[in-house]
DNA sequence: AGTATTTGACCGGC
DNA sequence: GCCGGTCAAATACT
């Protein structure tokens, strides 16, 4: 534990060296007559430098520092260590399955909260993140002083493979696109990116009844999915909510898997000129300095999916690695989120 | 028909 | 008694 820590602390610092180093570059960029992609380029590392710096200390940093924006206090058992921290695929798993193999009690189970935010799409509908694992709605209650009701979620495995995670997802008062996700005990099954397909989540079900005549249509009448912005959503608001964003470039998606950007783009650049397109889309002027959650259109989907599937599909293709070329990749195709910092047009990054 | 969700009832802690 | 959490019958969906 301590070499990890010193090699974070290393890590540290040697991001805060480069931000510094490309802080210099920038300088003399300034002075000399560069490009002003160069200028661009250079800026957007130093962000992302000090953004996994960041990230770092929020992550791995000393154990008083914040783990998140979580607090949803009563998790008395949620320890620096325990907490979901960044997530991304190492996610405290180990810690859960330490804290959960000492007590068996529910009650005494390894809990954590994230704040997940979310989009709300055209229609004003929308539901907490996909994270990689199906679950089964086995309540709901109206809590008190809460606007929105809180759902209870238990492992879709439970009896099968008496798997006792659970979750439940709280909307938060304050601002609907934020989703308080507290999940309880470790999960125990095997399909958190299985070769089984499991039914549908129920996040992905509650936004399907909701568009039932909806979703569909619209993403087929918006045209030409083939062209890759035309699909591609923004969102500039919540701008505060990064905590989840586990490292500058990952898409986001499980409490214990994320998808690199190199994964994820191996996978797509067979098809170059659509990678071309979704780089230079976010080029664009607009996509500075903001969140991102764009949703892939289906011609994006289907690279990863080999094949066309209606929209629950395609969102539950998350779970099953059957449908996914890249084996044992526990990652999602829905509304991701990416790091504003990220540089895109770093030429040397995806290559 | 099988599976998932909804929702009122029930239970236990405070 | 109140409240959060869970159960389970009814219902909906595929």
């Amino acid at each position: 534990m301590d070499s990890g820590k010193s090699w974070e602390q290393k890590s540290l610092v040697n991001e805060i060296i480069e931000g510094m180093e490309l802080a210099k570059q920038l300088r003399l960029c300034l002075n000399a007559k560069s490009s002003a992609d160069t200028k661009q380029f250079l800026v957007q590392r130093i962000l992302s430098s000090y953004e996994k710096a960041l990230l770092m200390l929020k992550c791995g940093g000393s154990p008083q520092s914040p783990i998140r924006a979580i607090a949803s206090a009563p998790e008395s058992l949620m320890s620096a260590n325990e907490g979901p921290c960044c997530v991304d695929n190492n996610r405290s798993l180990q810690d859960h399955q330490d804290l959960t193999a000492v007590s068996k009690k529910r009650k005494e189970m390894a809990k954590w909260t994230e704040h997940v935010t979310r989009v709300i799409s055209e229609n004003g509908i929308e539901g907490p993140h996909e994270d990689g694992h199906s679950w089964r709605k086995y309540g709901q209650k109206d809590i008190l002083g809460a606007k929105y009701p809180r759902s209870y979620y238990r492992c879709t495995y439970l009896f099968t493979q008496k798997c006792r995670a659970r979750k439940k997802v709280q909307r938060s008062d304050e601002d609907p696109t934020v989703f308080e996700i507290t999940y309880e005990g470790k999960h125990t099954c095997s399909h958190g990116g299985s070769s089984v397909p499991p039914p549908p989540s129920p996040e992905k079900q509650e936004r399907k009844r909701h568009n039932h005549n909806n979703t569909y249509q619209q993403q087929q009448s918006q045209g030409n999915q083939m062209s890759f912005p035309t699909n591609l959503r923004v969102n500039t608001e919540n701008l505060d909510d990064r905590e989840n964003t586990a490292s500058p470039f990952s898409f986001t998606s499980s409490p214990f898997g994320s998808i690199s950007v190199d994964a994820f783009l191996s996978s797509m650049l067979d098809d170059k000129s659509l990678f071309d397109h979704f780089n230079q889309s976010l080029l664009s002027p607009a996509a500075g300095g903001s969140n991102y959650y764009f949703e892939l259109p289906s011609q994006m989907r289907n690279i990863a999916g080999n094949e066309q599937r209606s929209e629950s599909d395609i969102i539950s293709a998350n779970n099953s690695s059957t449908n996914s070329p890249i084996p044992d990749m526990d990652f999602s195709l829905e509304p991701v989120e990416l790091d504003s910092y990220f540089p895109f047009d770093c030429p040397g990054f995806f290559l």
